[in-house]
DNA sequence: AGCGTAAATGGTAGCGCTATCTTTCGGAAA
DNA sequence: TTTCCGAAAGATAGCGCTACCATTTACGCT
């Protein structure tokens, strides 16, 4: 003990003291154990007991200032730093929260998964991160390797989950944040918006727009299925002809955009107003516009969906549906640390709605 | 228990049976716990000691047949998901995998992510998510999170780390590992490129192409930094006029790439050539080009960063600096995984390399 | 038969932390 | 003074799991 009082004066001193600490121990008897700095050693170090130790860092305001201040050096010297897997597991508090995306390459999430990690770190929780592209046992796979972490909560970022995983998530008893829908019957809790609606509106914009012959470019995910349905049911109510629809794979590219437009202007009815399941889509829409020199809006008008970064700055400026991702994120956050904390919520769904904003593309 | 054996024929009855499970005991006390189905609840119900329903479900070859059947059915019928904060601490080893990446909303790093989680959950391990978007303290409190959950690694994406992260990285004694760059001492482990070639190479290229005044567009970052200087040594010392650089914050957008166009255009003196720190910032360069008339490559040659998804299929096609993430991410979860489960690695620093793709745009 | 050996199972003892209860103690109320 | 109270600190007992060792059993060997 006397050693550690002996190097205060000695600055930047932590892995030496470490390493002495380690060697006072009898070689730890080959046994168990990360070999780490346990709050145990802190508590020592501070001359206090190990449970007040864990109350001077977590509950500060529990203990008097003396003690407060002789853990602090006892941290600062020893370079401790929480087992938050021990800490978790006496407390069930894990202090993390999944979060399922059907694939990050897709650039619609990020600006959820964003606020989402910042939103909670500014709360101390810690994002994981899981990817559902996979199908099958897959699914299930993930879904067992998030709820056996016990997180504090969990986000479905645009998930057509199965039944058996619904199943499984209400059996684990784990807050859960449905995102970037609305359904009749969510799981726990939700944030999202109306993809019928974003359907329907974007075809009266455009019919306001003196658009009448519209076509459809969407990827083939369950979301901007809805969309089009939508868009096409709306556009029938509108007297309009039929609306074509190209379906491309998801996640929709530039290329399935430059593809979809070359594939409606070589073959059926004309078209002037195209109507895309997300930014990049549209892009590859535009690109194909340029390069068969079909001036747009003039002749053919495009809508994005998404609003990304790059939307307002094209040539022209792309027309689009904008989310709110960010808020999306930021409330999720919310509603799974108030879950977590014991704070009462009070709508536990919420419509973000959207807007289109109007550009130059159409 | 014997109205689990009487239940047997009843299908789907994991709820109903968890229900009785449940009420069998006391009513738990009020006290701590989950109220889960624990691994003592599942030997229990096969009728075999906690620890062999463990080796059942952990090392199936070490038990017999008749044992790992049982274990699986009162798996299935009790719905048991294992612990893994208890057992991760057990056993230390959390099948946690930390990533830093400076920010996720740019598209750079994603393709790395991707792949990370992918090749990591092959494995049974989870990426755990960490944005070092911010500064000072906020880089000292998500090590904090990321050491004090024990991960089984850490890869840094092309993150500048200050020298106390450093410090703290080494101490924890947790793998590292480093990506997308390249540099002469290595925390731990690394897979990168070097940018210094990098921005040789495309000076070389460009003059190969017949340019000779060149103009870069890079963002402010440590790496695009790197390239730009390399980049300007090289066009200097193959006998060239200065290179003219617009440096633009990160993360970079088209929008920067436009400006930055425009500005290289509204004066100074000519240019042929430019080359932007990423393709973002080249699609804003194509953008404002196309906007104001100039003809590319004739007038002007365009060489991006990064090869994202969509530069091959730009109109021109941009050329490109093509780097793989998803083998940077590979490598950097075969690195972990190997240290994990302790074999051998045999380089600990790996050279992915880079190459030109000539499109277009040049 | 006697022995070693390996496979299969179980018992024990924590991993590092916190919930819960108990003890201590100074000072205000009676 | 005595009593009581609340604040501060400590003791105890796990959280749910696995490392480590001990035991049991089956089987081949000399």
């Amino acid at each position: 003990m006397e050693s550690y009082t002996a190097s205060q004066d000695n600055k930047g001193s932590a892995v030496i003291l470490l390493e002495c600490a380690m060697k006072q121990v009898p070689p730890r008897r080959g046994r168990r154990g990360s070999g780490a700095v346990t709050l145990h050693d802190v508590a020592k170090l501070a001359g206090v007991a190990p449970i007040t130790a864990s109350r001077a860092l977590n509950k500060p305001e529990q203990v008097s200032d003396e003690v407060r201040k002789k853990v602090g050096e006892a941290v600062a010297r020893t370079g401790y730093v929480p087992n938050l897997l021990a800490g978790g597991l006496a407390s069930t508090r894990s202090k993390l929260v999944a979060a399922v995306v059907p694939t990050i390459s897709g650039p619609v999430f990020l600006e959820t998964v964003q606020a989402l990690t910042e939103a909670l770190a500014e709360h101390g929780y810690q994002l994981m991160l899981g990817q559902a592209s996979y199908v099958g046992s897959r699914e299930d796979a993930l879904l067992e390797a998030i709820i056996g972490r016990r997180p504090d909560g969990i986000v479905l970022t645009g998930i057509m989950h199965s039944a058996e995983g619904r199943r499984r998530l209400l059996a684990s008893g784990i807050p859960v944040v449905e995102t970037w829908d609305l359904t009749p019957t969510p799981i726990d809790m939700l944030v999202g918006f109306s993809h019928v609606e974003v359907g329907r509106a974007v075809a009266e914009f455009l019919h306001s727009k003196g658009r009448r012959r519209f076509a459809v470019v969407a990827g083939d995910d369950e979301r901007a299925t809805r969309r089009l349905g939508a868009f096409q049911a709306a556009a029938l109510g509108l007297g309009l002809a039929p609306v074509r629809a190209i379906v491309v794979p998801a996640p929709t590219t530039l290329k399935s955009g430059r593809s979809a437009l070359a594939e409606l202007m070589d073959g059926g009815p004309k078209i002037d107003a195209v109507f895309c399941s997300s930014d990049l889509l549209a892009l590859g829409v535009l690109t194909e516009a340029q390069a068969r020199s079909i001036a747009v809006p003039e002749r053919l008008a495009i809508v994005g969906f998404g609003d990304l970064e790059f939307a307002a700055d094209l040539h022209p400026a792309l027309t689009t549906v904008h989310i709110n991702g960010t808020a999306i994120g930021r409330q999720a956050a919310q509603f799974i640390v108030d879950r977590a904390e014991g704070h009462p919520i009070g709508q536990s769904v919420i419509d973000i709605g959207f807007s289109i904003v109007d550009r130059q593309s159409t």
